[in-house]
DNA sequence: TATGAATGAGTCTTCATTCAT
DNA sequence: GATGAATGAAGACTCATTCAT
């Protein structure tokens, strides 16, 4: 890697550490998992001195958290962009599809962010829900709400049905990107069905 | 505790350590964490010297492996036990209930041993899925396999159907052990709805 | 603390940052103890870099000798104050009273200003006896010479009968210090009884 | 020095392993004071890696207690067998010659041991007086009620006239320990007036 | 003058593991 | 079987100090 080059090094802008430092941790959670990751391994993957680091970061903890913030951003993000690629026609539209296509771009994301979804998911987590989680929650279940609310859906509880369809579509992303070598279907029919098959069982049936 | 009294100690039979050791660890990964686990701790807590384990485990990485291992014999037990209580009368009963009560006991497996489920599916794993949970597999698919051949199952690719019931319960019982604060309706509905639902999805339109 | 607000530092004069960055220290070294001290968390407490402190101090090292000097200067301060104060009725006066109350104002310097009184005899000192030190012992010598000249003690070496003095108050001081938590007697009566005990032992019998 | 050499390692005999190390740890902190005492400065001086220490020592802070314990158990023992070695004529012995021989002791003891004196003493100590230092005292108060019932004291609080006799030496004894390059007098006659001197202010006048 | 960045040396401590006894 | 002793490697983190800006 170049990253240990004194020349590159010296190029760094002001302030830029942090992200460089950031970025360089992500790779090492990711390749070595979170428990073989050290402060000493990522100064010497930087190319600075472990005491370095704590100039940018008071403690290996408040890192971790900077990522785990970082990777929760980038998910709401996707989701927030997701929703308003889609607000234009949302009025004319399928409040199911709309239901769907979110459900989809959820589980694109964590397949495509596997390290940033594990981040957020599947590692031994800060106990209390996020603030930032709980909204993500409240857009998944606003939608299931207008699809109830139009008689899409069947009249159930949109708290309990949202829930449903985010443990259904968690399920997926995590037992893909912790089971890769299980012997999975093609993974896009798997997810088009999963998501199909959750929502089929929640319409109405047509009178 | 006695466990570390000598007199205890010297009334163990041969071969038995192993298990005594085992049920050591496994209170230790459950009190203290993955990451707290040490050799010393254990040692200390059954009783033995530190050196002593490794007349019993040829390592730290033998001794956790055999912990996955008794944990997924546990879950493959009940899942068979389950099956068979039910397969006397399999052949009158309507497949999709026998699918239904699978799934449940499957749920109710990982909410009544998040220890031993975390284990299986919850940890950094050994990536090659087992012979057991391949087997754990099939049983599922060949349960939906009669579903569809009966007809009580929209005529889809096995494998697939299989792969997405489990993704739906494993989704379920993962969020429920790794988000225990988060705001969940109650459980048992939860659980519920969330199997009905799937198989709902799945279920062929009456005629 | 407004210390730290820059409004505040720019206020400040040239060379007043000195006593400012001393102050602080002494006031950790109050808090936190001789070991807790350390550049950085001076720094931080005055309200700059680690590195600016090293434009007023060419070391730890140097600073901390200031911070003996000044508490030293305190010390010999006082006690001179003290001996002036009585200066004028000096002749007239009984010495051994003279003597009397400079213990006293010792002792109670040191009890006022234990950090002080730490910083100048209990800590890891530089060896040699201060000049200013040998200054304030000559000065206790000279009282006591003057109380058996006049006959009012006994006819011993005042050398040592200086020190006998100084090393009685220096233990009851340096114990009260050091531990607060034995069960001492009423203090100020200790003080008394202290002081006058051993004047009792040096003071001449009546003819 | 030969500590470092295998052969004498491996000639120790068991658990004397503690003992060298709190006895090349006493030499640490003799040679280069508390503060730069280091459990890696220990290991190397005793050949070991730093981690065996903690076969022996918990903590860093356990082998400083026992240092102390040591050196306190010192203490008390010259004490005792001095108090011992005048039981005999106890009866028939003016008790402040019984006194006056043990506070000599107790300066002998602190002059010939300067290094357990500090520990017990002149260090950061553990705040709460321990049961053997209490003990200590007491005997020295028991002492002093006797000189005080037998009238050869003047009627004081036994309780004070031990504690200022205790300030009285503990004072001698550390600035001797402290300020070794001060220019005192000829110690053993500084010693016996120190100690003359308070007893004198203590004792009945002649009726 | 002040400081952000950097660091080499050092802190205590824990770990899995080995080996002679 | 069991263990006391030992260790190399690693852990997070702090320190006093320097230097270019």
């Amino acid at each position: 890697m170049m990253a240990t080059s004194p020349s590159f090094r010296r190029a760094r802008y002001r302030g830029e550490l942090r992200a460089v430092i950031l970025d360089a941790a992500r790779k090492l959670f990711i390749a070595d998992g979170f428990e073989a990751f050290s402060m000493r391994k990522l100064a010497q993957q930087v190319g600075y001195s472990p005491a370095s680091l704590y100039q940018h970061f008071s403690s290996k903890d408040e890192l971790f958290q900077c990522l785990v913030q970082e990777s929760f951003g980038k998910l709401a993000e996707t989701i927030r962009s997701a929703a308003e690629a889609q607000g234009k026609d949302a009025q004319k539209a399928d409040p199911v599809e709309l239901l769907r296509s979110g459900l989809r771009a959820y589980i694109r994301f964590g397949l495509e962010h596997p390290h940033e979804y594990r981040f957020v998911f599947l590692m031994p987590a800060s106990q209390k829900p996020s603030e930032t989680g709980l909204a993500a929650f409240r857009s998944l279940r606003h939608k299931v709400e207008t699809c109830i609310l139009t008689g899409r859906f069947r009249p159930v509880d949109p708290d309990m049905a949202a829930q449903v369809l985010w443990a259904t579509v968690h399920g997926l992303i995590s037992l893909l990107i912790t089971r890769p070598s299980f012997p999975w279907v093609e993974k896009d029919m798997l997810i088009g069905q999963l998501v199909d098959n959750a929502l089929r069982g929640m319409v109405a049936p047509e009178a």
